[in-house]
DNA sequence: CGCCGAATTAGTGTATACAGTATTCCGTAC
DNA sequence: GTACGGAATACTGTATACACTAATTCGGCG
């Protein structure tokens, strides 16, 4: 039997109460953190709070301020320019190999993974449309069959999903992504794995230059 | 002026110490690990060594067992190849973009890097000849000037380290490892990114056949 | 002699207490 | 009025104490 670890410990719990925040836009870049104040808002002590903000350290989401607490990075074109030119190379590896595959449900996988954009898409909830998203592209993820990749690609994931958020929240609902991933889906079920490559390392670009210009953009705006 | 962060935390020197001792070979897989032994060893308290072992487990190199202390984790071929289909995809990114880059000293630093590996090639000690071959395609991630790239491989560079310090350490002298790090420098420095691309990833492919034959070969020579 | 269950133990994760340091604030001198 | 210096403050990071749980041992029973 599995050891049914969905007790996990308090600093993980933290870590991804912290994330949802940050990735929401609950604490919008710039906002300072304090370890005591974020304790007793969660009902824990400061130690899960303390390993928690390492974490999100290393993840790129907060900054030390010297030895004045941490605050929200920033986040800029310049950010999201390096973060997509990595998401490029993990999703362009994790296509390829989900197309060499042999693993026989990856079409209803998918499938699923489409219907639930589909759904976000109908309902028009920032978070549905983020979280299907991020979900269809874990999807081809944990069918490249690398155990490695998820874990590997999550610091990147977190920034992708602020930005993402972000984007969304904006207005931008005129946008190809679904039909993007439909085109992924299917050079991944049929096996060709150069093409489910390259559609995802566009796809990935698309998405870069879309944000960007975005940002671009509002940032004229508010000037 | 920079704020010589040279004071680091303890959490951090007990996390680099531990993965010295992982990445040599000192802590081979299997052996137990328990927070109170390595705190009295390091004079230390169990906390930092809590807080490292949780970043250790992270990056792969340690696993729980129950309740009952942690473990160094196995390496098996899989285990290399999922780390080095990794390798792949960063190493062709860090090449193609630091064949683009602008930076005028790019040449020297390669050369510089390239000097050190030909110094540990001659000193003949594993130790060295590991550390040049991490500092050359370090350079290179630095070069592509995308900050996030070092710090998104870590994890799979750790596993390389301990690959890579096994592998060299079983007699494997004769490897064309320099000889392909020479002419990547070389399409970096001709600014030719689709050909820097293809030869990193050449090289990782190469490396990752060299070692899984390895490791058969010495898994059947021992039953 | 083997098997089951309670007591013990070994080890973690969390909470609290402590120490130390950068930042801020304020008074004083120029 | 501004610049400097020292005291107060507000934080963090580390150490110690506590709580809890799974593995192990060992004695009683079949």
């Amino acid at each position: 039997m599995e050891p049914l670890s969905g007790r996990k410990s308090l600093t993980d719990e933290v870590h991804d109460r912290l994330v949802d925040a940050l990735c929401s836009g609950a604490l919008p870049p710039g906002t300072p953190l304090r370890q005591e104040a974020i304790a007793e808002e969660l009902n824990v002590s400061r130690q899960p709070v303390l390993q928690a903000l390492g974490l999100l350290r290393r993840d790129g989401l907060v900054e030390p301020m010297g030895r004045r607490g941490y605050r929200v990075s920033q986040v800029d074109a310049n950010l999201v320019r390096h973060v997509y030119d990595l998401r490029e190379a993990f999703d362009g590896l994790a296509a390829r190999l989900a197309a060499q595959s042999l693993d026989v449900n990856r079409k209803s996988a998918l499938r699923a993974a489409i219907q639930q954009g589909h759904h976000a898409l109908g309902s028009g909830d920032t978070a549905d449309l983020v979280a299907a998203d991020v979900a269809f592209h874990q999807t081809i993820y944990r069918l490249s069959g690398n155990p490695l990749l998820p874990e590997a690609s999550a610091a990147v994931w977190l920034q992708i999903r602020r930005v993402m958020h972000a984007y969304l929240q904006s207005g931008s609902s005129r946008d190809p992504i679904w039909t993007e991933h439909e085109a992924i889906a299917d050079a991944i079920c049929a096996g060709d794995g150069d093409r489910a490559q390259q559609l995802a390392i566009n796809h990935s670009n698309n998405a870069k230059h879309r944000l960007i210009s975005n940002m671009k953009d509002r940032q004229t705006q508010t000037n």
